[in-house]
RNA sequence: GCCGGUAUAGCUCAGUUGGUAGAGCAGCUGAUUUGUAAUCAGCAGGUCGGGGGUUCGAGUCCGUCUACCGGCUCCA
């Protein structure tokens, strides 16, 4: 970072801090305003800021005007922000004098030897540890907007109090603020929720319930599609394919830990408290169903690798609160994958469910925008995993030792493993930024010794595999809404459900059009024919809206010449050619899943 | 599950202080035979998300359930 660009948004530490005093001066507006609020905290975030409170009254969108109108005069005012420290009664004692029992709290939860700054602009103080601008003046009053607010839970703990967060964004310009929020408008219209509708590729209906979408002819081909290529390609790398039963008996879920540790996320049909009657429940994941596989009779070392792969369908019952359009569905299907190892295969293997995940993200268009996370234990949670510690820390520094040889950038995320063992999650954000994983890579050694699965070994002694959970395209819904976001609707010719529509410019041309739509569909081409009575200019009109990769223009001038002139959904004309010239091109794009267009 | 918002025709939306629902597009029918983003006309379409309540009278007011949206928590 130069000289001159310290004190600019390039600048991460400079934006953060910038942001950060907004929260503050945010704070400050609202405490003017409403004196009664008690505060809890209010840091930066990737995009902004926000700042939780607590109050006996709702924010509405006038509260949020009021409090920016507050907050430019606290700009204009120019107040100077002062550091200062503060022993840690007197810190504690300061606060419950101010009334703020959510800063008492945070205080008493720093460790002895923690240094209490606190922050003071004009008439404001604030716990904090900064670092923050020098001056509230610094904000360009003009530049910065009050988001959103909604509900969210003091110390991110769902059994404490909901506060309201306001979320806030600011620029050093007005028109670097316009520009961000018109691309946030931008990015709401690819939102899949509303698009994947609009299209046809999916609906939701009351009377079936939350979290069930029906996938609409379209949106179930492209899944198809999809699932037939993953399927075809890891037969090529190896894998050997399963179908197993979407539900079992409670018994299988007691060994797998299932029943203990998931049984508020499981679809159960039956009384699971009643012993004296058989249970079963729909499958929230499938690794217990393909373990049998290899169980089905005594393995050797000479078994393994065990590739196991199956386009698998699993159930969730999620809470009503979390579903989300396609991205977070209570039934959904997934390229799930068990591979079961010798030990010294792990890496290997690893390696090779990441470059087959990779592969496939490349090849759909989303690995440029995927991260990747290294899901860990907390050992504090004890509630959530099964195993020992060093079980955990074994499978852990495994796990992060390949990650290191393999050269994977990644970020570390406590508790956010699977509750038998460590993740690799590639990770992808939707049009509002919300991040979910889309592909996971997990190594389990917990569940071979649960259901007791063992290989005889060159020595002819009996041990543990390890094995490999993974997927490689992930949840197919949610790859299709990712998919639909990225692309706004425009899907890779390869995966577009409709990619060719014919245009008879009049009914004379219906014929034409017929033989090419035969000719087109015998190559392998999904085409349709619009043989509506209406203008070009509004079959063209409509067909643009639909996406659809290719439209053949055939009238006289074509019937004569033998020809078909191609328009793409991009808007470009490319003129008349023969019916195999267009062919040749759209079956060589098809092989290649070319996506440049 | 929690906080906030929303629900009127397939879609996008009107609907005055409570007085028995309206437009455009889509659909259907007819006319039109059209060369690169909307041809014209007619017709049909809604127990205003569901059950309640207040009222002489509810799309409108009040509760409740359901679904959808944005967050939180949880999660692929």
């Amino acid at each position: 970072m130069s000289e001159e660009n310290l004190y600019t948004f390039e600048n991460e530490a400079y934006r953060k801090t910038y942001w950060h005093t907004c929260s503050h001066v945010m704070a400050q507006a609202v405490k003017r305003l409403y004196p009664q609020v008690k505060l809890a905290i209010g840091p930066s975030i990737d995009n902004g800021w926000y700042y939780d409170f607590d109050c006996d009254f709702s924010f509405t969108q006038e509260h949020l005007e009021a409090i920016e109108a507050e907050m430019k005069k606290i700009c204009k005012e120019r107040l100077h922000l002062e550091r200062s420290e503060k022993p840690r009664a007197e810190a504690i004692a300061y606060m419950e004098s101010l009334d703020e029992p959510y800063k008492v709290e945070l205080i008493n939860d720093l460790p002895e030897d923690a240094v209490i700054s606190f922050y003071t602009q004009g008439e404001f103080t604030d716990l904090c540890a900064g670092p923050h601008l020098d001056s509230t003046g610094r904000i360009k009053a003009n530049a910065f907007k009050l988001t959103q607010c909604c509900g969210a839970y003091w110390r991110g703990d769902s059994n404490r109090k909901m506060l309201q967060r306001i979320y806030g964004v600011a620029f050093p310009k007005k028109e670097e603020l316009d520009e961000y929020l018109r691309k946030q408008e931008e990015a709401r219209k690819r939102d899949h929720n509303k698009i994947g509708r609009e299209l046809e590729y999916f609906t939701t209906v009351d009377v079936i319930g939350q979290g069930l979408p029906i996938m609409l002819p379209k949106g179930a081909r492209v899944i198809q599609l999809l699932q037939r290529w993953i399927e075809d390609e890891e037969q090529k790398r190896g894998y050997l394919l399963t179908k197993t039963p979407l539900m079992a008996k409670s018994d299988l879920y007691k060994i797998s830990g299932h029943w203990d540790h998931y049984l508020d996320g499981m679809f159960v049909l039956g009384d699971p408290k009643d012993e004296s009657k058989e249970c079963f429940a729909l499958r929230p994941m499938t690794c217990p169903f393909q373990y049998q596989v290899f169980l089905n009779r005594a393995r050797s070392y000479r078994d393994l690798p065990m590739r196991l792969g199956e386009t698998s369908t699993l159930f969730r019952n999620e809470d009503s609160g979390e579903m989300h359009g396609l991205i977070r569905v209570r039934q959904f299907t997934i390229s799930e994958g068990h591979l079961i190892l010798r030990p010294e295969q792990l890496e290997d293997e690893f390696r090779g469910c990441l470059e087959l995940a990779k592969y496939v993200l490349d090849t759909v268009g989303m690995l440029e925008n995927c991260t990747f996370r290294f899901s860990q234990w907390d050992p504090n949670n004890k509630e959530k995993y099964i195993g020992t510690p060093e079980q955990w820390d074994e499978a852990q520094s495994i796990m992060g030792k390949i990650l290191d040889d393999l050269g994977v950038e990644y970020t570390i995320g406590i508790d956010e493993a699977a509750f038998y063992g460590p993740k690799l999650d590639i990770q992808y954000k939707n049009v509002f930024g919300k991040e979910d994983t889309i592909v996971t890579i997990q190594v389990d050694q917990l569940l071979a010794e649960q259901f007791d699965m063992e290989y005889t070994d060159v020595d002819g002694k009996k041990r543990r595999p390890y094995i490999i959970h993974r997927t490689s395209l992930g949840c197919y819904e949610r790859t299709l809404a990712y998919l639909i976001e990225r692309f706004a609707g425009a899907l890779p010719l390869w995966m577009m459900p409709t990619q060719v529509r014919i245009l008879p410019i009049t009914d004379r041309a219906h014929d034409y059009a017929k033989q090419i739509e035969a000719k087109l569909t015998a190559a392998g081409v999904r085409t349709e024919s619009d043989l509506r009575s209406e203008k070009l200019g509004y079959k063209i009109r409509e067909a643009q809206m639909q996406k659809i990769p290719y439209m053949l223009v055939v009238g006289d001038r074509d019937m004569e010449n033998g020809t078909v002139s191609v328009r793409t959904r991009g808007g470009v004309d490319l003129g008349a050619m023969s019916v195999d010239a267009f062919m040749g091109r759209c079956l060589t794009e098809i092989a290649t899943k070319d996506r440049s267009f």
